[in-house]
DNA sequence: CTGTTAGCGCATTCAT
DNA sequence: ATGAATGCGCTAACAG
């Protein structure tokens, strides 16, 4: 900056408040800065400056893992909104492990971020006491059902597992299996699985089958462990998956096997991706708004400042019945 | 750190060392100085000291899109080698603009990274000036054609249009069709079509079709062009897609109409992601190493040390027949 | 609208 | 194995 100024024939401070756009500068001033930081090659030191702010442009993103378009689009969703202020997302993946977060988010602060945005409402007891050691602004999102730390953004994962439980209680179905995945460790899954579970019983209907596969979700998953609940005894009439994936992957199944959808067995997903409508049949599903739960984060994280006091914003979630169930 | 210092009874200094596990420190020194920290709830700052270091332990990653796993999956493989080491990805979105990329460039290079990976080898004037300006490393990965700034990793993306075309030929297809997207913006699918195209007729096949899709690839973008190719007079007996998506999507159009594959219409796809294999066909397609090419990327981002002086860096790829061609 | 002063939190360098 | 002095590139606060 003291090169730049120095050509330009003003202070370094002047170059300073040119490079971030603040400040009174008259455009004579300005337009000699710019040439003269051009003219050098000089490229603006962002993080230099978070040094005497106390915080730099970055928010904090943990994301429980990547090989899942829903969580690529919430990251898409932060990034869009981010960049309109310069700012820019900084990802830690945590794999669904709990532990492996609170690490994340230790390394993360150590960048000194804005905010942070974290996945779900559950997190370890250090955790929690490290954010409200730092007073770090922390945005949770996916989940509302629970007390957040500052602030959640998302859907109720109960409400949704709840609300196809009566659809597919409503089309008749009595005799109803589940197939997950990650061995339970994704909780938001879990919390739609237990509401689910509890409507079903409820009702007086009867939940015969509940698998989960130790591996990621993937439509690979989801065809085998169809295939496999499938060829057991007295199979389910209807099938509710954690996610999309794996109900394409059952579909794809079905296909090539010609079973028959839904007549011999009913599937329902999770999340409304957009590949679902290419596949020969509508797969019924719930769709979240994904892109909108990152957005809305990283805009409450931007404005501090904004009146918006509200700790809990549900964003909703719609059940699509497709031609599955 | 002062604080720190003060109550673990040590200088400043110390506190330094213990932080980054470097230097000489005796054992007592370094336990009462994590237990001093951890009382006062003190956090590194990792970026300030990049200030008198003059980088950070950071990678400007440009992806030109999030919609596609192809670029999620590289920057797994980059997240996951630079973890190890305690570096960070920040990525940046170019969405297939040469021009943005430059600008994104320009940003990345304000956060002072220990080095760039950009995707593919043509960039704009500007944008090589400035990475020569700063001498930033900088390595370009999914295409070797051509000549590398510093460092290419990835395969070569005409060999592969290529050698799709004589499978092609050689399962005895004369008239071929093309399908991709973006209007041509994705270089690397250029680069492929114009090789595919150059061998189809060079072995005096006819290239029948080519219809690019404006919008991004997806299933639904590659079911609905080829509803509409397959709907024209005298349709290809064979089409070559940009991407497995768009390929994915073709097999359910035929699934859904009953089109006989590969008997009335044959299809290939190109990057081999996983979930072709849950279809109810094997798709025909070329295996790409995605992760490995972030991983290699980073690794040598990492080491800018060893012995490795090759500039072109062939992590290969492979043809694989399935069922459709 | 622009400049001066002071200092952010840390790492390098050189002592000891 | 540890410490003191110094400076990195930048911005806040205030002066004018």
């Amino acid at each position: 900056m003291h090169d730049v100024a120095r050509v330009a024939g003003v202070s370094q401070m002047t170059v300073s408040r040119v490079m971030r756009g603040t400040g009174y500068i008259s455009k004579d001033v300005r337009d000699g800065v710019v040439r003269a930081a051009r003219e050098i090659g000089y490229v603006h030191n962002r993080l230099a400056g978070g040094n005497a702010t106390y915080d730099n442009p970055i928010v904090g993103v943990v994301v429980p893992t990547m090989q899942n378009r829903v969580f690529t689009e919430v990251l898409s969703g932060i990034n869009a909104t981010l960049g309109e202020s310069g700012l820019r997302p900084v990802f830690g993946v945590s794999e669904y492990a709990l532990d492996h977060e609170e690490d994340l988010v230790f390394d993360l602060l150590s960048w000194r971020p804005r905010g942070l945005i974290l996945p779900g409402l559950e997190h370890t007891a250090s955790l929690r006491k490290i954010i409200a050691q730092t007073g770090v602004r922390v945005a949770e999102i996916m989940d509302i059902d629970g007390d957040p730390i500052a602030a959640s953004f998302g859907f109720s994962q109960a409400r949704a597992g709840a609300e196809m439980a009566h659809h597919l209680l409503a089309q008749g179905y009595r005799r109803i299996g589940y197939i997950g995945s990650l061995g339970g460790l994704d909780l938001r899954a879990q919390k739609r699985f237990e509401a689910f579970q509890r409507t079903v019983r409820a009702a007086g209907a009867a939940l015969v089958d509940v698998t989960r596969a130790e591996s990621a979700s993937s439509m690979v998953a989801g065809r085998r462990m169809t295939a496999a609940v499938l060829g057991r005894r007295d199979p389910p009439e209807a099938i509710y998956f954690a996610n999309d994936d794996l109900a394409a992957g059952a579909l794809m199944h079905c296909l090539a096997e010609g079973v028959d959808v839904p007549q011999d067995v009913a599937l329902a997903g999770f999340n409304g991706l957009d590949f679902l409508s290419a596949l020969p049949k509508r797969v019924t599903t719930t769709l979240t708004p994904r892109f909108d739960i990152g957005a809305a984060a990283a805009r409450w994280i931007l404005n501090p400042e904004a009146g918006d006091t509200a700790r809990v914003h549900d964003l909703g979630s719609v059940l699509r019945p497709g031609d599955t169930t």
